[in-house]
DNA sequence: GTCTATACCTCGATAGAC
DNA sequence: GTCTATCGAGGTATAGAC
């Protein structure tokens, strides 16, 4: 009868996996309690017995989403896959308009950077975690120009589709994209010095 | 006797100084009427007087917050100025912690992602400006390589900045901003095919 | 553990005196 | 045009019944 404990865990979870989706889509202060534990067939009013407050759900939810977004789907199917294909797939239009598990670290890095610490820890793992997966697929470089390149490329990827979402410009948007596949591939691929 | 008119200028322009400082730094939401029409030196009362909503003021705060930031500053200093030193000062640690006049477009991406059109249509119309003076650097390259490498340093300087600011570890964010300086300065100073 | 109800607060927006 | 005062909505967090 070690049920309960479980079924506590399942509706954790199911909390966790709202908050992780309506929080990548639209941000922390446009997303309520309310709207969490709706989108996990709750109420607001047994939120507290699961998480300490809305700050804590978020550091966890940033964890969550990455480990439910598209990336860390691609990453797990083939470590064999190569990065151009990762590449490739992450600065896609669909994945900025229409991807339902978003990447956090391009859907809310700017509204990371104004939670404290707790929240940005969350993220610097995520991000951490990204920069080892893209170094680990350079790993016929040197170690310094690997992590180098493997950050550059990061960034690339993470401020690619962020701009490219803010944008009211569907053909600006493309081309930016564009642009970020072609030198994050060069990035990656160019030989060695 | 123009002079009120000039007077509410005056005023208007006040109160969108305070706005283009207090939201890139914080965000469209940790920012409160109040807390802009204060910076100002005003009361909330009067705020209605000159703009239609909080949206609307957010979007000219972008553009305003665009024309003060110090890469702004850099730009009109001397057009001469090389890029390489352009990437080095945006991409430096102090504009991610300290700088009082930040860059809208690396502090702003995903909060403005959330917003309507007219808040992201300012967003774009700063993008573009920047895209547009990356790529007259580059001039001396065919005109879609130049635009294309444009777009892809762009998007290199916002994230590496964006990203930097959501980190909790400082020796992360510099190693990021470091990596970004390097395959920065080389997309843009790369010879030609 | 989950529900309804509510305390308490902040905020955007408006009204009306000066 | 700016001020003080306030309306009304919606939010976080808590209380207490089941």
């Amino acid at each position: 009868m070690g049920w309960p404990r479980q079924q506590k865990r399942n509706t954790r979870q199911r909390i966790l996996e709202s908050a992780a989706r309506l929080f990548s889509r639209h941000g922390f202060d446009n997303v309520s309690i309310g709207d969490v534990m709706r989108g996990a067939g709750l109420t607001h009013g047994s939120f507290y017995t699961h998480f300490r407050s809305k700050q804590a759900l978020y550091a966890e939810a940033v964890a969550t989403a990455a480990r439910a977004s598209a990336l860390a789907r691609l990453l797990e199917e083939g470590k064999q896959r190569d990065l151009q294909q990762l590449l490739a797939g992450y600065l896609d239009i669909s994945h900025v308009r229409q991807e339902p598990s978003p990447c956090p670290l391009a859907f809310l890095a700017t509204d990371v950077a104004t939670r404290e610490q707790e929240v940005r820890g969350a993220y610097t793992r995520v991000f951490r975690r990204l920069v080892a997966f893209l170094r680990h697929g350079l790993s016929s470089r040197p170690a310094a120009d690997a992590r180098e390149r493997a950050m550059a490329v990061a960034a690339l990827m993470i401020g690619g589709v962020a701009v490219s979402r803010a944008l009211d410009d569907e053909a600006t948007a493309e081309a930016l994209l564009a642009a970020c596949r072609r030198f994050g591939g060069e990035l990656l691929g160019a030989a060695p010095e």
